[in-house]
DNA sequence: GAAAATTTTTACCATTTGGTAAATCCACGA
DNA sequence: TCGTGGATTTACCAAATGGTAAAAATTTTC
């Protein structure tokens, strides 16, 4: 059996791997693909660097290997998005759903921004194989509810690029944002409060 | 005079720092501030990396002059919001200003995102310094019009969030929006399109 | 408990990178 | 046209960085 199975991982590799990519996630949300060094992730993880590339290939495969892990949870909440349930209530809550991931990972939210602010070059094909055909099959959703009166009539592709941009902005710009709030009050649910209204307001089919 | 008049820079002089600061503004907009290397400057400037050296004190300052010219530029367009206009077309034109901004300048707000996404260990001072009165300014008049009525109750911090947040979009996440939008169209101005229903029906007082 | 397999460390290496010193080139005013 | 000061190149350098080979340590299996 040559090449064929290929054999379970040792409790010891999960947990490293896992101590490794959290690390690494760390690490590469912060200072992006380049500004990131094999030698902060050893460090950060609490290995030596021979003993990381015992893990992985290299540095470009612990990015790639995190990307690819992202890329499910990123789509997760946009799948949920059903067709049968009320429009209104589906759109809101999707904008939730989007603002509590960017609270729970604003890791992985920078993560993301960092590689597609950058052009996207090593997860470019996954947008084209695994993003686009969810978000025109989403749209077309909403494009439904508009046709038959039920959402006013919006653009469902940008309303989507809003709800994107509005919700990760506070995990991608939380620097900007701490400053400019002031960072005292509890302001957690403020965000939310605010786009409920405000997608809320625009998809009222009155006025 | 030892120190006084820092001597008025030659027609070279003033040519070369805009062509370096041009090379370096492609570089590290597109790489981030560690992803950018001094050859890749040098080479995009079409001279020599000692050269470069000679305009510039390091790298570090290079970034530092391109942010601190890009402050000046990015916030001209909240600055001319007049507490003395209608209240809804002075927001909207906010709106379309910014829009028009992150598509003229998108190697401007690219490099403007990548500082803040990295927690704006560079700029961060001036979020302080310049930003933050700005904004305090401006959320007062906005709030101003709200407590008279004449736009919808809205948060005055949160509307400008948003408003950034989905204006830098599709300089910011140009990647993946192409990618989703298929590119073909001459989809330019559908944006500002949805953008202006989108706050339009959002500051409207009725509903 | 010894052999086999896996994991970790030590000691490197080639390349890249930000930066410097000094020699050379060149424009331009006297 | 010649000298002078600014502009540019050549030749480097030390540190950092991604990565490797092989020995040593450790765990697992029989």
């Amino acid at each position: 059996m040559p090449d064929g199975v290929p054999k379970k991982p040792s409790r010891i590799q999960m947990r490293n791997r896992r101590v490794i990519l959290d690390a690494a996630l760390n690490v590469f949300s912060q200072h992006g693909y380049r500004g990131a060094t094999l030698d902060q992730i050893a460090a950060e993880a609490g290995l030596s660097k021979p003993n990381i590339l015992y893990y992985f290939q290299g540095k470009e495969q612990i990015h790639l290997t995190l990307l690819s892990q992202l890329m499910e949870t990123w789509l997760d909440p946009l799948v949920e998005l059903d067709a049968d349930g009320d429009p209104k209530t589906e759109i809101l809550d999707y904008v939730q759903r989007k603002l509590d991931m960017a609270r729970d990972l604003p890791r992985e939210s920078r993560l993301f921004a960092g590689e597609i602010l950058q052009g996207a070059p090593r997860i470019g094909p996954r947008l084209e194989s695994d993003l686009k055909p969810l978000f025109d099959q989403k749209c077309a959703v909403i494009a439904g509810w508009v046709k038959a009166g039920k959402i006013a009539d919006i653009d469902p592709q940008h309303l989507i690029f809003s709800i994107w941009a509005t919700t990760q902005h506070y995990a991608d710009f939380e620097a900007q944002v701490t400053v400019l709030l002031g960072n005292a009050t509890g302001s957690n649910d403020t965000a939310s409060q605010h786009l409920r209204v405000m997608f809320g307001k625009m998809l009222c089919v009155n006025n």
